[in-house]
DNA sequence: GCCAACGTTGGC
DNA sequence: GCCAACGTTGGC
């Protein structure tokens, strides 16, 4: 079982939207990144992600969410009249992947990216990283439930 | 809305 | 293969 982090906007999706979707279930599109892209098709079913909030007032995680399926072809690169449109990508390449996830839980309160960065404990954490703007970024098993401990815990 | 930090593209 | 120009992300 691995962790990770994943990226959304509120105003396009957020964790309401995933918990309001039908199976609680949606397919994680529109990555255009190579090294998000690899991230994601490492990912396993049953790992586990960190929902954060990015664009957000303020930008906090604010949940978690399942990977239920693995990584296949992402189609809205195919699609001409799709925003998230690649003209390199065809049928028999299609260059761009994503993955199923499934709402697990919303956080009691959401953790804001200024309250992250304050604790030592993930001070590792590539979200925190200067300059950082991947939307899928690894996440190891500490700093996942120092997170966890951290939405539990009244502030 | 600004802009720093990146990634990508394309001329050479 | 270098690098300037451009586009995007995302915090502020």
């Amino acid at each position: 079982m691995h962790y990770w982090l994943i990226k959304s906007e509120p105003s396009s999706f957020s964790i309401e939207d995933l918990a309001a979707a039908p199976k609680k279930t949606t397919c994680w599109d529109g990555v255009r990144n190579y090294q998000a892209r690899n991230f994601m098709k490492s990912m396993q079913k049953g790992d586990r992600c960190i929902f954060y909030h990015s664009n957000a007032e303020p930008p906090a995680a604010v949940g978690i969410a399942e990977v239920v399926k693995e990584a296949y072809p992402d189609h809205t690169a195919l699609d001409p009249n799709d925003h998230h449109y690649d003209p390199k990508a065809t049928p028999e390449k299609p260059i761009w992947e994503m993955v199923d996830v499934k709402f697990v839980a919303a956080f009691p309160r959401a953790i804001s990216l200024e309250e992250l960065r304050g604790v030592k404990a993930l001070s590792g954490m590539e979200l925190l990283r200067k300059g950082s703007r991947l939307s899928v970024t690894p996440v190891t098993a500490a700093e996942f439930r120092t997170i966890e401990k951290l939405a539990a815990k009244k502030s």
